[in-house]
DNA sequence: AAACAGCGCAACCGCTCCACC
DNA sequence: CGGTGGAGCGGTTGCGCTGTT
């Protein structure tokens, strides 16, 4: 658009970083912190723009930063919470204490996407490659990707929620949840009324991505969108100073929690809207970062149990 | 040994969000 | 309340390294 450059281009070194140049933003960094990153390279003698040095220091130089190759646990949890979360790389890696949004992308893109396309599972919806798409749903390979996505990133959260929903409201027995738990509260009753409502009235209800943009004055439980704050609590568990100050959010319009909450009846809005002001309450509570319970990974739900056995590794690539 | 292909990772780019005025 | 600018995020690219032919 219109819009001028981060910062003023002439003159400013780009590519890779050098020592000399990662010692400068380390030592400036260390001795002043970093403020305000649009300033911070004149200040340290760099000729980087802010950006470029804000993205060296959270992505590389950090000193919080975990190196090395990701164990199978962590994987395992990088491709649960991507079920759960889409493509929102920095709050997966608020999760994973030392991992950087950079460094999951790149997992992602390179190994795990590759690895569950090997298993015949779709990397997108973490349903089987063979499903069948209705007339919502498209493949992937539809021209409207960008748009499904969308509606991919709303139906997953959704899938999110309504498990956890029903989770907190009727917890599930102990036996073994089937891996297509999310798929057939979709396919079920609920997820339907949910569809019907998104195609009915996709102004009031629009992904999340979208109505992100239109109506995050809100804010509040009572407001026409709600703020699903998920506070990552990575940092506060290690010290790490990554995310003191900031949240990851998930926006959920109103309007579709209020119906997925009260199913298709829309006569008892009112009810409604006091239950699903309740189980925002409920959801508000999100685990802290240790605990990936909810999750239930270890006995309730385990999406990809084969996916890093033996038998599965021949498939990566 | 050279050419080529594939992979992994660091970095850039463009967009959105959000705070401030 | 709208405009502006800084910060952050996700998608994409470019390049070096490694394996294969």
């Amino acid at each position: 658009m219109g819009r001028s450059p981060c910062c003023d281009k002439r003159g400013l070194k780009k590519g890779p970083w050098t020592p000399e140049e990662d010692e400068l933003l380390i030592k400036y960094i260390n001795n002043n912190g970093h403020g305000s990153w649009r300033s911070l390279p004149k200040q340290a003698g760099l000729l980087r723009c802010g950006k470029s040095c804000r993205l060296r220091w959270t992505n590389y130089l950090r000193p919080d930063i975990k190196r090395g190759p990701f164990s199978p646990e962590e994987e395992k949890l990088v491709i649960q919470l991507h079920g759960i979360l889409g493509n929102r790389w920095a709050a997966i890696a608020s999760q994973l204490p030392g991992r950087t949004d950079n460094e999951i992308k790149n997992l992602w893109n390179t190994h795990l996407r590759k690895r569950l396309l090997c298993m015949g599972i779709n990397p997108q919806t973490h349903e089987p490659a063979s499903i069948t798409y209705g007339p919502t749903i498209k493949p992937p390979s539809s021209p409207s990707t960008r748009h499904m996505a969308q509606w991919e990133s709303a139906r997953l959260e959704a899938e999110a929620r309504l498990s956890r929903e029903s989770f907190l409201f009727n917890p599930p027995p102990l036996q073994r949840i089937g891996s297509d738990y999310f798929l057939r509260i979709w396919n079920s009753e609920v997820g339907e009324s949910f569809r019907k409502f998104n195609k009915s009235d996709k102004t009031a209800c629009q992904s999340p991505t979208s109505q992100a943009s239109s109506s995050t004055k809100g804010g509040s439980v009572s407001g026409t969108t709600m703020e699903m704050a998920l506070v990552v609590a990575g940092s506060s568990a290690t010290g790490s100073s990554l995310n003191k100050d900031k949240e990851s959010k998930i926006k959920i319009s109103k309007p579709c929690l209020d119906n997925v909450v009260a199913g298709s009846d829309s006569s008892s809005s009112n009810e409604s809207e006091d239950s699903s002001d309740t189980a925002l309450q409920l959801l508000l509570d999100f685990p802290s970062n240790n605990d990936m319970s909810f999750l239930g990974q270890t006995e309730n739900y385990d999406l990809y149990p084969s996916i890093l056995t033996e038998s599965s590794l021949h498939c990566s690539l």
